[in-house]
Formats: structure tokens, sequence, C-alpha cells
DNA sequence: CTAATAGCGGAAGTATCTTCCATGTCGTCA
DNA sequence: TGACGACATGGAAGATACTTCCGCTATTAG
């Protein structure tokens, strides 16, 4: 928490967000500062934890990971250790783009990324409802991607 | 999808989404070849699209969007008129992270990040059940983050 | 076997990063 | 009001990295 953010801050952290590969060069161009505090102050976000981490972002159908599938989970029982366990084990599971705790109708919402609906039965039946705990799943297929990850406003 | 990607370019392509700042130097330096071969790789990545974007991942606790919600939407009429219009509005809303076109009980589920509850029941009464064509909706307040947008594995 | 093509790494000029330091600003306290 | 302290800023400079050019090698096709 702590720390605030001025305006210079702020556009840092929405320039870094568009585009993390600019430059301190470009940054510090662009937020009209000089070079050395552009510097010092992108240290201290990334230092405070503002910026969680710089990622490229891969394009799914380009590695062969097209198809999007959302799954509601519901376990046998609704104790801390069921829910435990069945995090560890879902952990593992690198397909696994989201997984959230609940509340309503389902215990966890997966969001899950595969090649195609083959590679979906695949793993739905050999390693989700095998997953510990697991009662029943309920599988929504993504028929079109409106809006994927969009950037976070703030 | 075109050109094939061999060893080296899965390995610079996972390298910078670890973590998308990454000098060249480094790059060349961990996957072992020279910089200039490097830099052309890499600029082919971006080039042919297997990289869409790179971006800062802003902590959303950090800057008051520290609550996610999933959001189950049904429409009035499921006429390709009722979802090219719903899809145009909520393109709009900035808090809107997420918004697939799903197969099964619901027509699309979002995912949005906002500030605490207060904020989202403000936002739900005053801009989700207000867009065209919604006939209900269904909350799912996300109690715990087990997964947040997980690296995509490939 | 020869030639064409594509990919590689070395080298070098240019640009950038990163640190140090002097200067300036703001707020506090005497 | 004035002096002081804490902090942030920008300039400068050595070290580092980027980006392009060029010659070399390996692979493939004819």
């Amino acid at each position: 928490m702590s720390s605030r953010l001025d305006r210079v801050d702020l556009k840092i952290l929405r320039l870094l967000q568009n585009n993390g590969r600019l430059s301190n060069a470009e940054l510090a161009g662009t937020v009209a500062i000089s070079p050395a505090t552009c510097h010092r102050r992108t240290q201290r976000l990334f230092e405070d934890g503002f910026i969680a981490a710089v990622r490229a972002m891969v394009a799914p159908k380009k590695v062969a990971k097209g198809t999007l599938v959302m799954v509601g989970v519901v376990l046998d029982r609704s104790t801390p250790e069921s829910f435990a366990i069945f995090e560890q084990a879902i952990a593992k599971l690198k397909f696994v783009l989201d997984c959230h705790l609940v509340a309503g109708d389902f215990d966890y919402f997966l969001k899950i990324r595969v090649g195609d609906m083959e590679d979906f039965n695949r793993i739905h039946g050999e390693q989700l409802i095998a997953l510990p705990g697991v009662r029943q799943t309920r599988t929504f297929f993504v028929m079109k991607e409106v809006v994927d990850n969009a950037p976070l406003e703030f």
C-alpha cells in the first residue's frame, strides 16, 4: 500500500502497461522528465511492487492454444481441507490460466487454454474430473473472445 | 500460422514471457547465441505476431482494484444483432477484463475488477444491468484468487 | 559438384543505461 | 522571517547495450 503515486508515476505505469519494452529514454521523453529521474521512478515502481511483472503476451493461436474454455467446479465437501487439497492440485495444471474460489453456485471457476475441443475433452476426462474432491464440473466453451485480458484501468 | 518456431525461438518466447524487460544481451547470453542473431530472432517474433504485446502487470491491490468478480450474463434474445449490440456496449466498460461469448447456461461470461463490493454494487446497478438486451446477470464474487492470469504454457 | 539461399557471429558507430553529484524545492522549527 | 533538513531533480560521464553491415558457413536445390 504505502507510498502514493503522483501524476508522473501513473503516467509511467500506464505507458509500461501498454508497452513494457519502452526504453528509459523513451519513457522519460514521453513523461517529460529527465532520464535519471525517470530511471529512479521506474525502479521504485518495481521495488514497491506496483509492477508485479512484465510479460510478453504470446499469441495463443500461434502456439496451438487457440481454444478457450471456462469451467465451473463443485467439490464434494466444502471444508477448508478439501479446498486446500484441490488448490494444491490445480496449481500444477499448466493449462489453467485462472482459478478462483467464488461465492455462488460453484466453488471454483477455471479459465483454461487448450489446442482444440478434442484436446479439452482428453484433459477434462483425464485430469479435471480426476482432481481431488471434485463432484461435478460444468463446461462453457468460449465461442468468441470479445475481450480477453484487457489492461487494467486505474 | 506460417513460419515454424525452432528450439531457440521457443526459448526466447518463454524468457520474454517471464521477463519482458530482458535486454537483448541477456537474452542472447541465456539462449547461447550472438546478440546480433538474438536481435533478429526477437524482431521476427514481434513482426510475425507471436508476441502480441509486452505488458507491465500492475498489481491490482496497489491501484485500488483488488476485488475480482465473475459475472454470467443472459440476454433477452439470442440474435446476432443482440449479440453485436451487447458486445459493442461492453467494449466501452473499462473495468471489464474478460468478456467471452460462451455455450451453455449463459450467453456471456465477464471478469471484472473493481475497488470493493460497494464499488461493484454501484457498477452492477448503474452499468451492467443497463447494458442493451440484458435479461439477467449472475454474480460470483471471488473470495480467493488461487491462480490469476497465469503465463501461457506451450 | 556447383550455385543459390538463408542464417550465423564479429565488429563498430551510435544510442542508452546507470550512477554520482550539485542544485533546487518544500516543509518544519526556532 | 530565516535557517535547516529531507527529498527530488537534472546534468554529466563512464560503462554497457543496441543495431546494422559484412563476410563466413551450412544447407538445399539443380
